[in-house]
DNA sequence: TTTTAAACTTACGTTAACGTAAGTTAAATC
DNA sequence: GATTTAACTTACGTTAACGTAAGTTTAAAA
């Protein structure tokens, strides 16, 4: 079971696969973000790499910085966390998950603004301004 | 009526308001985010200035970048677009909100991974690892 | 009128997040 | 064995989004 979780992954796959470009992988590297094993001097991303690093892409796209994304991808791992830790790490997040709701609450008023413009357009667009 | 709408404000002020630092306003200005008009050398920010600013704070905790939300702004003063504008506008319009749409999604995911996280957290402060 | 203070204007500095060239290594192909 | 080719390593460059210091203007207070 879980056959595919032993797939292994390059740079180069990884960068078309999810629309990263090779430099910015091995920045991600560089900073801690991912990982990867070596087969001599080529990078090996297990899936759990890919799982890390798609976590990078849909935080980036929100607006968290790489250094955000780092302190969350280390408590990601939860297995790495012990008791002592764990308490801590409810808290890192917690926080985390009320950023995303403020977030989402901003996205909402967005939204709304945005329906009243489209309405407005639309008026314009048949009747002309005022 | 809309009496506080003639209520009018100094760079200082907004920034306390609004959270921003003094030199991220003129900044945003320099950048045409904002066109706040003269008392001799002071800048008098409108209740719309106000508005945009706003709208620029929260654009930026989703991630968008000052060219998105300049371009996103210019199109918000609904007021200086004509019929044949109108039409372009509203691909705009629909296009961010699809983007904001997008960022929902992305957020719920991230929310839903961290419910997750929690629930592996609360299991582990209880009963220890593995 | 001198002092003080508030908003302002250069203008150089900084940090994050990569881009881009130029050369290196290592394996596969000819 | 020579040559491609694929992933790699410096390392300098770039852009966005301001920070920060230093000096300027303008109005109010002393």
């Amino acid at each position: 079971m879980n056959f595919n979780k032993e797939k292994f992954f390059t740079v180069p796959e990884l960068a078309k696969d999810l629309g990263l470009t090779e430099r910015a992988i091995r920045f991600y590297e560089s900073k801690g973000l991912v990982s990867p094993k070596r087969a001599g001097n080529t990078r090996i991303f297990s899936y759990g790499d890919r799982t890390r690093l798609k976590i990078v892409v849909r935080s980036k796209k929100v607006g968290f910085s790489l250094k955000e994304i780092k302190d969350f991808l280390d408590l990601y791992d939860v297995n790495s966390n012990h008791k002592q830790q764990a308490k801590n790490g409810l808290k890192i997040v917690e926080k985390r998950m009320n950023s995303l709701k403020d977030q989402y609450k901003e996205i909402d008023i967005m939204l709304n603004d945005l329906k009243g413009i489209k309405k407005e357009l639309s008026r314009v667009m048949k009747y002309g301004r005022k």
